[in-house]
DNA sequence: AAGTGGTCTAGACCACCGA
DNA sequence: CGGTGGTCTAGACCACTTT
């Protein structure tokens, strides 16, 4: 029934390497509803026996699977079909919270606290947030889940003139600020891609180069003050993020044009 | 001199896995400037005799350099430290054509153009352009690139009423489009972060598995009506996205209580 | 204790590049 | 042509999970 890794149709120089015809089998297997969320694979050492491919070549054949999410691997248990994340569009373009915008979705917020507490700044914190000499910083360093599945880190700087007592955040961070008449109103984000290094892979729970979105954000008072400078890391499986676009300000076309010019 | 591959250091059990630790004196001696962009390495072989390792141990540790990058394998050539690519700014919350952008920034633009024609319309066109029965579509599949340097992959789709020849663009579909009166005024954009696969990642000289981000984009005219829907792939380390936020409206309950901002 | 994935080896052949 | 990276093998031991 399963022949999913019977010897036949394995031939070298038909269409490329084993390890890439394996591949294309399995991730056909997953996208055609064949392989569901939560199924297991055939040991390693079971699938090179049925495929006659040595193990090494099924393992560089999962590989990439494993890398974009795909499939699990749990040592001492075996190789499943990654269960289904639910992709999450989030608006870009206003300044919410994670807990408020969870709230507004009906999601529980749990978070996972990595660290908080005052300390000397890193250059790259005195930069951003405009400190002095002497000046300490609140840092704020948490895994946030939604129901259970990890979907960000969230690494927040604040100047400690601004929030002296970091232990004092339980859940939101903004929801404090906002008490204290803090709450920022302007905020300036960049947004990129990235390959998750081995560490923040596995607090997101998720495999090593796996792509996730890093946001840099530096949020202002009103004042213009500079009040935190967060460094987040988003599953990229999870999060779609939205922004509405307005046509670009100036006399359209000319404008590139003496630019160009 | 060059001890980066010395067998001293190399032990198992003492900071994990032998081929881990390679990847991290790489990795730091490129960090730290020792290994500058295009210097080579020396062949897989070599470096498996002064560490003492097996040729796999040393393409495993090398792996995900080349995925994130930072390492180039040429075969019949050599392994080099990748050249610095120079990370550009976009401002997301202006609807400008790629062709404007980097002329303002006063750089070369190429396309090499992988599609151009007329075409019936898979599903997820209908959807996004509104298409009608028996509708076709302007496809646009191009490489875009900057001083020689691929830096995305763009794939857009237009209803064959807004585009009938297609092959008439030549540089920048935005400014057919104005010159036709016809310049979209509103967008809307998805974005989100994906590990490429083997073809786009060809197409990007980067190596399979770089995270990219990827953007999905309908734009709008003035009445309403959809111009264009496009999937761009964009070189996660070639690209910061940057977007301006403003204080969410009206969003939770003490906002509305406190609310003088 | 048995079975799983994780690591590692030594050696082989191929495809491609450059002199 | 020689040297490079790309693929592949058979077999070994380890660390962990499950039973």
């Amino acid at each position: 029934m399963n022949d999913l890794f019977s010897a036949k149709n394995f031939s070298d120089g038909d269409s490329g390497p084993l390890y890439l015809q394996l591949h294309r089998r399995i991730a056909e297997a997953i996208a055609s509803g064949r392989l569901k969320p939560g199924d297991s694979l055939p040991p390693e050492r079971e699938m090179a026996i049925q495929t006659g491919l040595s193990r090494v070549t099924i393992r560089k054949g999962i590989e990439a699977l494993v890398a974009s999410g795909q499939l699990v691997q749990k040592r001492g248990s075996g190789t499943f079909v990654a269960p289904k994340v639910e992709r999450l569009e989030q608006a870009l373009s206003l300044l919410t919270s994670f807990t408020e915008d969870m709230a507004r979705r009906g999601r529980q917020v749990e978070s996972h606290w990595l660290m908080r507490g005052l300390h000397a700044p890193v250059p790259e914190e005195v930069m951003a947030l405009g400190l002095g000499a002497g000046d300490r910083v609140a840092r704020l360093e948490r895994v946030r889940s939604s129901d259970g599945v990890p979907l960000a880190i969230e690494r927040a700087s604040l100047p400690a003139a601004i929030l002296p007592d970091p232990q004092a955040i339980e859940f939101s961070l903004y929801g404090v600020l906002n008490a204290r008449g803090l709450r920022p109103v302007r905020a300036v984000q960049r947004i990129s891609a990235t390959n998750l290094g081995p560490k923040d892979a596995d607090l997101l729970g998720v495999g090593t180069g796996v792509a996730a979105l890093r946001i840099e954000r530096v949020s202002y008072l009103e004042t213009g003050q500079v009040v935190e400078f967060t460094r987040s890391i988003y599953r990229g499986d999870a999060y779609d993020f939205a922004v509405e676009l307005k046509l670009a300000s100036g006399d359209d076309r000319s404008e590139a044009e003496r630019n160009g010019a």
